[in-house]
RNA sequence: GGGCUUGUAGCUCAGGUGGUUAGAGCGCUACACUGAUAAUGUAGAGGUCCCUGGUUCGAGUCCAGGCAGGCCCA
């Protein structure tokens, strides 16, 4: 059987559908799973894509990492079942059909029904479905299409309640609050998608106060004191007071802390309240100082002080600016020295408001990360119920929210649902926060709430400041009113509770990149809040949670059995008329009567589940919670839900957690990542993942975001059908680290298309070509011995095993980038540049000798490894080259059942290195071949002297036998490289090596460290005789600046650089000769050389084909007829000639032309 | 504003634990080679290693502070 022999240059696209198309017949996937059973599994959890956008390049990208490492375990032995899964949930979606509707939310339940509404995105969820399947199977993802998980289907719903019911009983499931953009006028909640409708943000004048926080006395804040009182004309009498800046004066009453930056800077300023002209200190960030305050003499004129001095009159309190100018600063801060300060509450129970639960541990100074001085004071005024980052930086820092109760004791905000302060708001009671309701505000004595709270603090001294201000604020898009920053009714999940166990079992975690889970992760781990599950939306899982109207009694459902059976008690207490999720002889009835065995087509979507109402042990009727809940629920429950656990199969999801290997985007780090982190281990108490792989983003060529609407969007599927799979994958791969952004450049799939794949196909279709000639087929027995083997083969083999060890040790340690460059170098540099290039005599010439044979066997054993080593990265290419080597030893190898039975690549065994066959020195000593090789060359370069002109010698100066030795056993392979006769070696008996000495300085840095200078100088001007001594006695004493030192011969590096009288090529330690004499026996080589490469064109010129025998007649030229007489059988032999004459007429053949000879030629094939 | 990350030749990237003359591939220029030929070899041009300070005898590398890009979060 014939090796496969292709026309250049090889389709790379169609060796994937070819191949592709193969996979599919034979089944190929499913065989690399199924052939692994029983043996250990490698467990990989696939983060489901959304299907309702067409994929892009990014997706090959993060894909291809995923499929290496699965290829790879699986090459190893393991077994690695892959199950698919769709995301169908979540906001882009709703979205993606309101687009296409031209609704809104608010129109659904209006214009088109929850029902519709839900169906509608159900269909598009899955529209591009088919694409994407397509791009997996193209690219090459190996990923079980046929039977994965998808969220939307009842048992994926149901097994998320299920897990939500276990979080219920551990008591992780709570109602709480959540601030987010609430519209009083039209009494609903607002997304950021709403916020971010253009118009929304408008300008406005609000009343801005900056308010004044009494400091109280105690430890913390006595350094404060101190200092105040150290400058002060007040001894032990003023009052210190921060200041902080607000808006929306209408929330200071809630206030609850204040927030400074740790690293920011404050001013502590002896001044006066410019209202009640009351002496006092403040607090306020240094860079935002002189917003508040001015020297009132400062500058030559001002409007107070003439140039020459003179007052213009009496310095007021406050410039035209509204700038104090009457201060000085007392002490200087920083946030973290505020942090813990008390201070007494604006607006307290003795101006008429309420006490609140927990007001001990309100009123402090506390952190906030979000503080800036870009305005205001630098210190930020906290009210927990009005501001998301108040709420955060409260809960983080334990301050509570002020809360009231209403009428029927529960509690809420100081501001009611429809924007007005509740009653125990004293004097402010009943007041509209904004004008919610249109009121006329057209009176000259009215006042908004926000002036009258400013009117109040003037008076009690504790403004410091009020103007107005103007400022952009978000407004509702339905009542042009401002939003409110409001409390929301949310479900969380207590993450918190968890928090420390989450950090531990994070430290277990293999993160690649490490710093991303030590970092990104890490941090947002060391800073969690719980979970928010609620979404006020309608495609998505239903929150399973029913109450009762007042809150006071509520059940969690974990099943479809469950809400069934509750159900029954509903309908048993007149609440419900009948059960539409009922159960009957053990089959499920649908809405149309028909008996289901299955859940399959119960629908637990909205509005179905909103239309069920059950019973309290009491006897109430409950109400389902309307919130959907998060989607990264949905994803974070794959684990589980995947295998409908924990409702059934047990035994599967045991055996299918935690997984081995994931891996996602960056951007995932607190999406999938952390929310498989956060279930794995409130459920389990385990990790989700062993190893995980966040990749980075795929840019243009420039490095700019890639996107439809820019243009440069790069398609995967033209990408992949004109460079094929393999070479945009390796590409990816290898240009730049999986978690480092990659710059993608169609150009370098060309490059990698070029310089790898080309070569690796050249060097196959070299072996197929001449092994076909020889009619050679490798076998896996009857080989050449290893011992047997030439420096050339074994240096070549001794590299493939040392390759094996390296690209091993990358794909375990999840850096394919690192294995796919080692691939690539040892194929370019090593194989073809080298080992091909030195073996191609050994291929054409002759007959089938064991040489040959140890050629043919050693090139197709690299070839053979080197595609298993890259057949997770390239499973096309490398499936291609394995049938192509192994096709013809299949036959035996099955019988045998040898490791190269398996039909495709991808059911092998991984080769183990065989480290026997390593051989350090064979390594070296080729590397210094290649090295003496390339100087030579050089040094040829120099002289104008082509390689086709045979020389004399090259002289190598060596100063030790090791390198004599090494040299000498590759003489052969550097003279017939770079042609020449052979390789003298120059040693110091010679007597014409010059030596130079190096010093070394990374050890006499640590032996003389600042004298180093001198020293490194002095042994620059080492004599030879110095040198020698140095040499010969182990040490060398010098004096330098009237000290000695005694030098060793480690203290330098020696090296012979220069041969007097020759032309010499260096390379940092090794340094070449060549000999240019030309003898008149070296010239007539040099001439049969040139004959026979002219000879060569003109056969190739003439069609002929490589094994034709062919007659030559040449014209009649002395010189030639010389180099003839010398070198006849080796042009016969090297042009395949049966007969090379002399004659002196040839008429009808072409001309040579080398040199300075012009010769006539007749060339005729001689058959036979 | 915070966290993480990147910055080295025209482009894409290497450069353990600090060591003086910073590398590779591609691209460019020139020459050579040629039964692998859209391959290969040699040579050349091309660098303030983002900036500023600091530590050190010595910094691309370590420290601090900036600048610019990216992602995530606010």
């Amino acid at each position: 059987m014939n090796y496969p022999e292709y026309k250049q240059p090889l389709n790379y696209g169609q060796v994937g559908t070819d191949i592709l198309a193969w996979w599919k017949q034979n089944g190929i996937f499913e065989k690399s799973v199924s052939t692994r059973d029983g043996q250990p599994t490698f467990v990989f959890y696939e983060g489901p894509p959304s299907a309702n956008g067409a994929p892009g390049i990014h997706h090959v990208m993060a894909r291809t990492v995923k499929d290496i490492f699965c290829r790879y375990q699986t090459l190893l032995g393991k077994q690695v079942s892959r199950k698919g899964g769709w995301d169908t949930h979540g906001l882009p979606i709703e979205l993606q059909v309101e687009k296409e509707l031209g609704i809104t939310k608010e129109d659904i339940g209006k214009k088109i029904s929850i029902e519709d509404y839900n169906q509608r995105c159900r269909e598009t969820v899955m529209r591009f479905k088919a694409q994407w399947d397509d791009l997996t199977e193209k690219m090459g993802y190996w990923v079980d299409l046929d039977d994965p998980y998808i969220t939307f289907e009842p048992e994926y719903i149901e097994s998320c309640w299920a897990l939500l019911k276990k979080l219920y009983d551990k008591g992780l499931l709570y109602k709480g609050y959540t601030i987010q953009p609430y519209s009083p006028a039209a009494g609903t909640g607002l997304s950021s998608h709403e916020l971010n409708q253009p118009g929304t943000y408008r300008d406005v004048k609000d009343t801005t106060i900056v308010a004044q926080f009494k400091v109280q006395r105690d430890e913390k804040s006595e350094k404060l004191f101190a200092a105040a009182e150290q400058v002060s004309r007040r001894p032990n009498g003023g009052a210190i007071y921060i200041l902080a800046w607000t808006t929306t004066p209408w929330t200071l009453p809630a206030n609850t802390a204040l927030a400074v930056g740790k690293n920011i800077v404050y001013y502590l300023v002896d001044t006066v309240n410019p209202y009640t002209k009351e002496e006092i200190s403040v607090v306020v960030a240094k860079a935002l100082f002189e917003k508040y305050f001015v020297h009132a003499l400062e500058g030559k004129e001002s409007e107070y002080v003439s140039s020459t001095g003179e007052s213009k009159g009496e310095l007021p309190l406050v410039d035209k600016k509204g700038r104090i100018t009457k201060w000085f600063v007392a002490g200087e801060f920083t946030g973290s020295d505020l942090i813990g300060i008390r201070y007494e509450r604006l607006f307290g129970h003795d101006k008429g408001f309420p006490a609140f639960e927990g007001e001990e541990r309100a009123f402090r100074v506390i952190n906030g990360d979000f503080v800036t001085t870009e305005d205001g004071t630098g210190i930020v005024h906290i009210s927990p119920t009005f501001g998301a980052d108040d709420f955060r930086a409260a809960a983080l820092a334990d301050v509570p929210a002020l809360l009231v109760a209403d009428d029927e004791g529960k509690l809420g905000p100081i501001v009611d649902r429809t924007g007005r302060y509740v009653t125990q708001m004293g004097e402010f009671g009943g007041r509209w926060v904004k004008n919610y309701d249109g009121h006329d505000q057209s009176g000259a004595d009215y006042k908004t709430l926000d002036e009258s709270i400013a009117i109040r603090m003037k008076g009690d001294g504790t403004a410091f400041k009020v103007e107005k201000y103007e400022h952009t604020y978000p407004h509702c898009w339905r009542t042009d009113k401002p939003v409110l920053y409001y409390p929301l009714d949310s479900w969380f999940i207590k993450t918190t509770a968890v928090k420390d166990r989450l950090i531990e079992l994070n430290k277990t975690i293999n993160w690649q990149p490490a710093s991303t889970g030590s970092g990104r992760f890490g941090n947002w781990l060391e800073n969690l809040v719980d979970w928010n599950l609620s979404r006020s939306r309608y495609w998505g899982t239903p929150l399973p949670i029913w109450r009762t109207q007042d809150g006071s009694e509520e059940i969690c459902i974990g099943s479809i059995e469950e809400l069934s059976a509750e159900i029954d008690k509903a309908v048993a207490a007149e609440i419900m008329t009948h059960n539409p999720y009922r159960k009957v002889d053990g089959n499920w009835v649908m809405a149309d009567g028909s008996a289901e065995e299955s859940t399959k087509k119960i629908d637990l979507h909205r509005p179905y589940v909103d239309d069920i109402f059950l019973v309290s042990p009491s006897g109430q009727a409950m109400y389902r919670e309307t919130d959907l809940i998060d989607v990264w629920f949905d994803s974070g429950a794959m684990p589980y839900a995947q295998w409908h656990y924990p409702l059934e199969n047990g035994e599967k999801f045991k055996q299918n957690f935690p997984a081995d290997f994931i891996a996602e985007g960056v951007d995932q780090t607190r999406g999938w990542f952390f929310t498989l982190h956060a279930l794995g281990v409130m459920l389990e108490d385990s990790v989700a993942y062993k190893n995980v792989m966040a990749n980075g983003l795929v840019l243009d060529k420039n490095g700019n975001k890639m996107s439809k609407r820019l243009g440069n969007a790069i398609d995967p599927f033209s990408t992949i059908s004109q460079y094929g799979p393999d070479a945009t994958r390796w590409y990816m791969i290898a240009n730049a680290q999986p978690w480092d952004n990659l710059k993608f450049d169609l150009a370098g799939i060309t490059e990698v298309q070029r310089r790898f794949f080309g070569t690796l196909f050249n060097t196959y279709s070299f072996y197929a070509l001449y092994a076909n000639l020889d009619g050679f087929q490798a076998r896996e027995f009857d080989r050449v011995p290893h011992s047997d083997l030439g420096e050339l083969d074994r240096w070549i083999l001794s590299k493939l095993q040392s390759l094996i060890l390296e690209v091993r040790g990358y794909y375990d340690a999840y850096d394919p980038t690192k294995a796919a460059r080692a691939i690539q170098d040892f194929v370019t540099d090593q194989l073809s540049n080298w080992h091909v290039r030195l073996s191609r005599r050994r291929f054409w010439k002759g007959e089938l000798t064991q040489d040959k044979k140890a050629a043919y066997e050693t090139l197709q054993e690299c070839l053979v490894v080197v595609a298993q080593l890259m057949a997770p990265i390239a499973p096309f290419f490398a499936e291609w080259l394995y049938q192509n080597m192994t096709g013809g030893m299949r036959e035996e190898a099955v019988a045998k059942s040898t490791p190269l039975a398996p039909e495709s690549i991808h059911l092998t065994l991984l080769v183990e290195a065989n480290e026997t066959r390593i051989d350090k020195a064979l390594e070296e000593r080729m590397e210094l071949a290649q090295r003496i090789s390339s100087l030579t060359h050089s040094l040829r370069k120099k002289s104008v002297l082509k390689v086709r002109q045979p020389l004399q010698r090259i002289l190598v100066p060596v100063l030790n036998d090791t390198t004599r030795e090494q040299v000498g056993k590759v003489e052969d392979l550097i003279c017939a490289e770079v042609n020449v006769k052979h390789v003298e070696f120059l040693d110091d008996t010679s007597g014409v090596l010059v030596k130079s000495v190096k010093p070394n300085f990374k050890r006499l840095g640590q032996q003389y460290g600042p004298k180093l200078k001198v020293v490194g100088a002095r042994i620059q001007q080492m004599t030879a005789e110095e040198i020698s001594t140095l040499e010969k006695t182990g040490q060398l004493a010098v004096e330098i600046e009237g000290e000695t030192y005694t030098l060793a011969p480690d203290d330098v590096e020696i090296r012979t650089d220069d041969l007097p009288g020759w032309l010499v090529a260096t390379d940092g330690p090794l340094t070449v000769a060549l000999d240019v004499t030309l003898t008149e026996e070296l010239r007539q080589e040099g001439v049969a050389r040139e004959l026979v490469n002219r000879l060569q064109n003109l056969r190739k010129d003439s069609g002929l084909e490589v094994q034709d025998k062919i007659r030559v007649t040449l014209g009649q030229q002395p010189e030639l007829e010389a180099a003839v007489q010398s070198f006849g059988s080796y042009i016969r032999e090297e042009i395949q000639a049966l007969a090379l004459d002399f004659a002196p007429e040839i008429s009808g053949g072409s001309v040579l032309e080398f040199d300075e000879y012009n010769v006539p030629v007749q060339l005729e094939v001689a058959n036979g």
